[in-house]
DNA sequence: GACATAACTGTCGGTAGTGACAGGTTTCTA
DNA sequence: TAGAAACCTGTCACTACCGACAGTTATGTC
């Protein structure tokens, strides 16, 4: 079988080399198996808003273009199927499980988009997430036989695709880092909001504006590294940095 | 090839039913290929120690024990290599890379265990990390080529078998508390509230309406006697309601 | 004297959270 | 077969939060 030694050629390669960049992953992938299109994202989903880290893909503009104009990602039942699991998540299934979805379909279909394809979730161990969309180019009719045939291989290369992007992500963890030490009134302003208080009601507490409360609370956030005052307080009952009262 | 129908069957198998028993997947895998031990662990890394959370193997107990009397844990390259990445690790590599640990090699030598194997990292998003370490039960120079086969169905199947100890570990959490005040998605919500998420995001992550989400956590404070979402987020920490990311 | 840090205050506009209203389904147990 | 418990959804009115704008004062150290 050629198509065997094609696929081993592609492992040797991930296996092998340090750093292999996703355009030739991805045009390895499509010479290897027959491939429509590929996207790779990998997303924090930590931050607000699903932060990408990395993203990669080889659908055209237009079809990204709609994908992102029509909201799409707010209905993408692959997208939620994908974040909530670990197992491969196929569109067809995905399709049928969330039937409130089929304008996203329509829509695909309408660009010339296939809609026989699987989404491989791609975990990793500092709640990030990544995953790797393998849009088939083969008659639906095909598609059952060469998914079964193919899902492992598209799992291992995805892995070792994964693995080689991870190694080379040279960001720095900033929360070891910028891990500044609460101020007496910041640590005093968390303790009260850890306790339910209001900042009007802080503000009368400790005898200031409730606006000074709020810039206290602004400088915790930004030294804690979170986006809400909840994520803060669960931030420094973890680490300890508040009394319990 | 015979050989391919197995491993097909036993995707279906893995990728169809809702639990497969460790017990059963190891026979499964056993029957399948040329393996002669496998060990499955799931790690909790953030815990001291490293708290193993599951954990089932097929090796004997005079090997687990030595293993265990030993100390090889502190010195086995394999576990620091399957801690460090997500690639999947080769012991004869592990070995070369790691020469201190020859005394872990040769005890598994006296014992009648080969050296060949792999171990197969298996990310979570939840700072939990689980391996699949597999031992082959062929002769040395068959190896390379074994592996080079077998390694995109051990991967897949690994991750299936992984996805179904996750999909059905989840309901046995805090079950030392005795009383279980929150429910299930109460606890799941209140964890993402705490990870900074807004209800609209917590929404797409648990594949809900935004709503239900409000709903769980008007729930989550009426149970823990509380006023807003972040006195319950300090509650919940300070309790140990929710697990920690 | 320049600089850094902590404490402190105001306004505006947008988004997120909160309570109270009123429904629904599924699953399990008495 | 009734009822409880968990899960799920919608709308309205209101309040709280949050980022970005633009400041002041006091206390240190180099």
């Amino acid at each position: 079988m050629t198509d065997q030694q094609a696929f081993f050629d592609l492992l040797d390669i991930m296996e092998n080399e340090k750093l292999v960049e996703a355009k030739r992953f991805f045009a390895l992938m499509r010479s290897t198996f027959c491939i429509a299109n590929l996207l790779y994202a990998d997303v924090d989903v930590l931050a607000t808003g699903f932060a990408i880290h990395w993203l990669h893909h080889t659908f055209s503009a237009c079809a990204a273009r709609t994908y992102l104009d029509e909201g799409f990602r707010r209905i993408d039942p692959i997208l939620r199927l994908t974040m909530g699991g670990i197992r491969p998540v196929d569109w067809a299934t995905a399709r049928q499980l969330h039937p409130e979805s089929e304008p996203l379909f329509c829509a695909a279909a309408q660009l010339g988009l296939g809609i026989d394809g699987v989404t491989l979730p791609l975990p990793t161990p500092t709640r990030r997430l990544a995953f790797l969309a393998i849009h088939a180019d083969v008659p639906a009719e095909q598609w059952p036989a060469y998914r079964r045939t193919h899902l492992r291989d598209f799992q291992l290369l995805a892995n070792l695709f994964h693995a080689s992007v991870l190694e080379n992500d040279n960001r720095i963890e900033l929360s070891e880092h910028g891990a500044k030490m609460l101020t007496h009134r910041e640590t005093e302003v968390l303790g009260w909001t850890a306790a339910g208080k209001s900042y009007w009601e802080i503000g009368t507490i400790l005898g200031i504006s409730e606006r000074t409360v709020r810039f206290f609370m602004t400088n915790a956030r930004r030294k804690l590294n979170v986006v809400s005052n909840t994520q803060a307080v669960a931030q420094a009952v973890r680490r300890d940095l508040i009394p319990t009262f």
